[in-house]
DNA sequence: AAATATAACTAACAAGTGTTAGTTTTGAAA
DNA sequence: TTTCAAAACTAACACTTGTTAGTTATATTT
C-alpha cells in the first residue's frame, strides 16, 4: 500500500492552484510546466490535454458533493441537522481541496467533454438541497421568508468557502462548522 | 441633454457580458468584435486596449461601493438598519450592472494598472463593514457567534447576487431586499 | 458640393498558444 | 552491466493573440 504522490497528481495539484490564482484560460501549459521545473512538452508524458487536467480536477469533486447530499437526504435526521450536515460536508471537502473548489466554482464553463454532465450534477445537487428545505417548511422547523433566497444565500456562502480556508489556515475545522451553522441557521440579530 | 448610447458604451456593455460568460482571458478582441458585428481592429477607434475595457468596467463600480458604504457608516441609523442599507445598496447596484458585478468579483486579478487601487478599495470596504458589525456587538444589537464568519457569509451572498439577478429577472427589487435582509439577519430556523 | 470627423475596413506584425514527433537522460530491474 | 520503461528534453507545427498602420466608407457640417 504505497502512498506515493505520482507525477500526474503533482500536475493536477499545481494546476489547480494556478487555475485558482489566474483562472483556467489565463494559465498556459508553459506556465504550469515552469511551476513544476520542467518543459511544457514533458507534461504530455502524464496527461493528454489541458482540458483533461480541468476535468480531472472538477469532476471527482462534483461527484463527491452529489454522493454526499444523497447520503444526507437519505438519513433520518431532522431537517435542521441535515442542514448542518450539508454545511459540514462543504467545510470538509473544501479544507481538503481548496484549489479544486475554486475551479469547480469558477472554471466549470471551460469544461468541454464533461460540461453537460457537470451541469446535470449541479442541478441535481440544488434540487435535493431545495427538497430538504421544503421538508423543513412542511414540518414547521423552518420559518422562512423565501425559500429560494435561503437556498441562494446558503449556497453562496458555502461555495465561497475556499476563499475563507485559504485566508484562515490556522482555524479549527469543527469550530468553523459550528460558527457557520449558527450564523446561517440562526442569523445575527437578537431574537425578540 | 442627449441620452444616446455611445459606441464605446456598447463595447463596454458587450464586453462585460462576454467576460461574465467566459471570463476575461477567454474573451478575445475578435470575439468581442464579432459580437458587435465589426472587425477587431475597429474596436481600437473607441478604446485603447483590452486592459482598459476591464478597468472601465470594474473601477467605477468598485468606487460606487466604497462611496456607498461610507454614506451608510456616516449615517445615524441603528446597526441593524445600516446592515439593511448595505444589502439594499448591493441589490440596487447589481440590478443595474449585473455583468459588471461578475467582472468585479471574478476578473479583478487581470487588472494591471489598477490592481493595487482596486485591492485597496476592496480592503477598505471590508474594514468599514467590519466596523459596523463591531458597533453592533458593542451596543448589544447583534448576537454573533463569530464576527469574521458573519462578515464572510454576508459578503459571499451579496457578491454572488449577480447570479440571482440574471436568473430571476422578473422579481421585484424591493421584495428581494426584504427577503435577503430577513434571511441574513434573522436566519431560517424557528426562534426558541 | 466640398470638407471634415467618425468609424469602419484590410493586411500584417510579433509574440504566444496547445500540442506533436523524435531524441536523450535517468534510474531501477534483469 | 546490460536492458528497458519512465520521464525529461529540443524543435517545430499550425493557429490564435492583442495590436498597429494605412486606407476607405459613412455621415454630418460648412
Amino acid at each position: 500500500m504505497m502512498n506515493t504522490i505520482t507525477r500526474k497528481e503533482e500536475i493536477l495539484s499545481t494546476a489547480s492552484r494556478l487555475f485558482r490564482e489566474r483562472g483556467y484560460s489565463a494559465v498556459t501549459m508553459r506556465d504550469l510546466a515552469k511551476e513544476m521545473g520542467i518543459k511544457a512538452a514533458s507534461l504530455y508524458n502524464h496527461i493528454n490535454s489541458k482540458q483533461q487536467i480541468l476535468s480531472e480536477i472538477v469532476m471527482p469533486i462534483a461527484q463527491q458533493f452529489v454522493d454526499g447530499i444523497d447520503a444526507v437526504k437519505n438519513s433520518n435526521y431532522r431537517v435542521e441537522d441535515q442542514l448542518r450536515q450539508i454545511i459540514e460536508q462543504h467545510v470538509r471537502l473544501t479544507v481538503k481541496h481548496p484549489n479544486c473548489m475554486a475551479a469547480v466554482n469558477n472554471d466549470w464553463m471551460h469544461l468541454e467533454g464533461n460540461l453537460e454532465e457537470y451541469l446535470k450534477m449541479r442541478s441535481y445537487y440544488e434540487a435535493i438541497f431545495k427538497q430538504i428545505i421544503e421538508d423543513g417548511i412542511e414540518d414547521g422547523s423552518l420559518t422562512i421568508i423565501d425559500k429560494e433566497v435561503m437556498l441562494f444565500s446558503f449556497l453562496s456562502t458555502l461555495r465561497n468557502l475556499y476563499l475563507w480556508i485559504l485566508k484562515n489556515t490556522q482555524r479549527n475545522e469543527d469550530e468553523l462548522i459550528f460558527a457557520l451553522s449558527e450564523t446561517l441557521l440562526k442569523g445575527v440579530v437578537k431574537c425578540k
